[in-house]
DNA sequence: CCTTTGTTATATTCATGCTATAACAAAGGA
DNA sequence: TCCTTTGTTATAGCATGAATATAACAAAGG
């Protein structure tokens, strides 16, 4: 799978590495049982510090998209546990994309057709087996 | 309208200054046409700064939803110029969340249903004349 | 005149993001 | 047994951004 990080966004490199990862998962290129490269690895790859990829895999672990270990690295594996916490998250941050929506005379009908053409898009992705890694210039 | 600030988040206190006036517009709690604290009364009210009120406004003008001019203070005004850019906000700020509610298995009518239920709470709500201020602990 | 408005400038303090280097325990392979 | 690799933790340094504190300015209105 495709692993593109942004060096100009303002965004920080560490939370860019984790939605790529939820990207991934939610377009099932990453399902559960793949392995992700190790920390030092990825950070190598991606010419970051390895923290920086540390960083976002216990974010990931702390959000219930992986599991950790010291035998097999960062391994994909979805948990439900802690699902209300997840879904009040998406509730808040819903609830300002709505807001800014309504203000921008966008109607509920247009809105929901794009949710559902996101859920279409990620329903109907291909699986590719290797981390490709790209950095944007 | 209300305004809260939580001095506790980990949100810069500008940004939620912005979404909560966004919210309000939203909510039609502030209609076009009506004027916002001025930078310093509202500072002085939230014990904040006045260039932390300052940079909220500045970001409310650059995204069209106030004018500033220095006899009124601040103003609302939704703008639909630069809409484009505020839609592609809204896109890539749904992907994440689409790819997030997939990952724990929250479904398209789920979802649907989110949006619409917060489409009709915006719609149902009372105004208020004054602008209260009120701080988190 | 005087006040209030947004705006700009400078400086300081503090938190965060990112890097650099190092070390550790645990597991697996040769 | 030795070596490598794994995640993890610690410490330090640097850069950036957030927030504050003062100060000053032009423009508008009473």
């Amino acid at each position: 799978m495709l692993i593109e990080i942004d060096f100009n966004s303002s965004e920080a490199l560490y939370m860019q590495l984790r939605n790529q990862i939820i990207l991934g998962i939610a377009r099932d290129m990453l399902r559960d049982g793949d392995s992700l490269p190790s920390v030092r690895q990825l950070a190598s790859e991606l010419g970051v510090n390895m923290h920086t990829v540390n960083k976002a895999y216990a974010l990931l672990r702390q959000d219930g998209y992986v599991k950790l270990d010291r035998r097999n690295g960062a391994v994909i594996s979805v948990s439900l546990e802690n699902r209300s916490y997840q879904v009040e998250s998406i509730h808040s941050d819903m609830e300002m994309i709505v807001a800014q929506a309504i203000c921008k005379d966008i109607s509920l009908n247009e809105m929901q057709k794009l949710v559902q053409d996101m859920y279409d898009a990620f329903s109907a992705r291909q699986t590719s087996i290797d981390i490709i890694v790209e950095e944007k210039e």
